[in-house]
DNA sequence: CGAATATAATAGTATTACTATTAAAATAAA
DNA sequence: TTTATTTTAATAGTAATACTATTATATTCG
């Protein structure tokens, strides 16, 4: 995928750092670090201090942005959903038919990510690396409901009404329209993982993606279509 | 659910701990002791010290069990599936109908853990908060390869495997069986964690185990039974 | 321009993860 | 039974980490 419009935001909430990062060049170096750095030696092994390291500044520095590195990844999950709901809306514009909607809906969950230029200092392929195996640590904690309360999952709740909204378009009596999106967004990137990690709990068949191909599958079953 | 059958031991492999805390006095209070406080204070906030206070012992004490407190949580998640797989094996025995057979793993699988008091250290309904909450950190990280080798996963592995083969009992063309299981496992226990903290991920009816009624939709209707 | 404000760096502290070493207890061999 | 060996646990650390108080340096704005 190029870049679709370029001057675009992702809007994350404010409530989630204490200087918002896109408001300066160090702001967006620590962004991008963050990222790469991640990406390198895992969410345990990252701390401030190798951070600002990486990208020549200091700890002190990197903490008047975000209060922890907790908080610098449910950051980057944030800006991750918001730009999932972003391109989704753009796959699914002009496409009258919902169940086309559905299933450009499920691709994009479910595919690989690739390269979007965009976003300067985001690498699109490195942050969903970090989605999938990280992301879960910044939100299965004790702290989730506070984190809830700042609306730091606004992004990801919107994305799962919205397909929700177009579930019982297709079928209106369709008793579970927000647990099949959530678990079909939770699982792909599960079994991304699992592909990569531990492939005996998966199922590869060569000249498809099967991850993408299952969950269409899993869905469009569901719904009784076809 | 009671106690099935009392002195039955669900096997570790050794390669997890330093020191089989089945062995001692010490090790059963280390894991009881452990459970207790991962539950209370969550992964991130418990330490070796703070648990060592509780069972009044000492820090290096604990470390001569468990090189660290991902392997003691590897640990948890191990003894967890061991326990899965074996009330599993119960469950379906002497059950002619493999649909019978499946629609009870699944029910397994979703349904909320009750106290099980065949283990006389070991909190079931605490285990299992914390395998929803917390078991990803123990494999999500760059030494999930490690760990895979050494055989932590194989009691997940076989569990998958066992059920995967009953799918395609079922429904031998079915492509995609190991996905199919893995992610009813993973999703089962990640709609519990959005029931209680982000419910607009999830859909509840009163008067049904939802989580329940959903995963077995789903699996039925991928197979294409009833 | 000067005052107010924002930003970043220095230099810490408290806590945590982990270990080297020694003491005590349990077990085995003579 | 006594001695040797091994196992187990406690003491007392170290190095790294997470985080903060304070000061210095820019930047902005009236």
């Amino acid at each position: 995928m190029s870049g679709i419009i370029s001057n675009v935001n992702i809007i994350v909430s404010d409530k989630i750092f204490l200087k918002n990062p896109e408001s300066s060049l160090l702001g967006r170096r620590i962004i991008s670090g963050s990222i790469d750095l991640i990406d390198e030696v895992g969410f345990e092994c990252f701390t401030f201090r190798k951070l600002a390291m990486q990208i020549q500044s200091t700890e002190a520095s990197v903490y008047r942005y975000f209060e922890n590195k907790q908080r610098l990844l449910l950051y980057l999950s944030c800006w991750y959903w918001g730009w999932l709901e972003y391109r989704l809306v753009f796959r699914m514009a002009n496409i009258d038919s919902a169940e086309e909607r559905l299933n450009r809906a499920i691709h994009l969950f479910a595919e690989r990510v690739e390269e979007d230029g965009s976003f300067e200092h985001i690498n699109e392929v490195k942050l969903n690396r970090i989605v999938i195996s990280e992301s879960s640590k910044a939100y299965m904690n004790k702290l989730v409901d506070e984190e809830n309360k700042i609306g730091a999952f606004a992004a990801y709740k919107q994305l799962v009404e919205r397909v929700s909204k177009l579930v019982l378009e297709i079928k209106p009596d369709y008793k579970y329209p927000h647990m099949l999106i959530s678990a079909v967004i939770e699982d792909a990137h599960q079994q991304r993982f699992f592909a990569e990690h531990l492939p005996k709990l998966t199922d590869s068949i060569k000249g498809e993606d099967s991850i993408v191909e299952f969950h269409k599958d899993l869905v469009f079953k569901a719904l009784e279509i076809k």
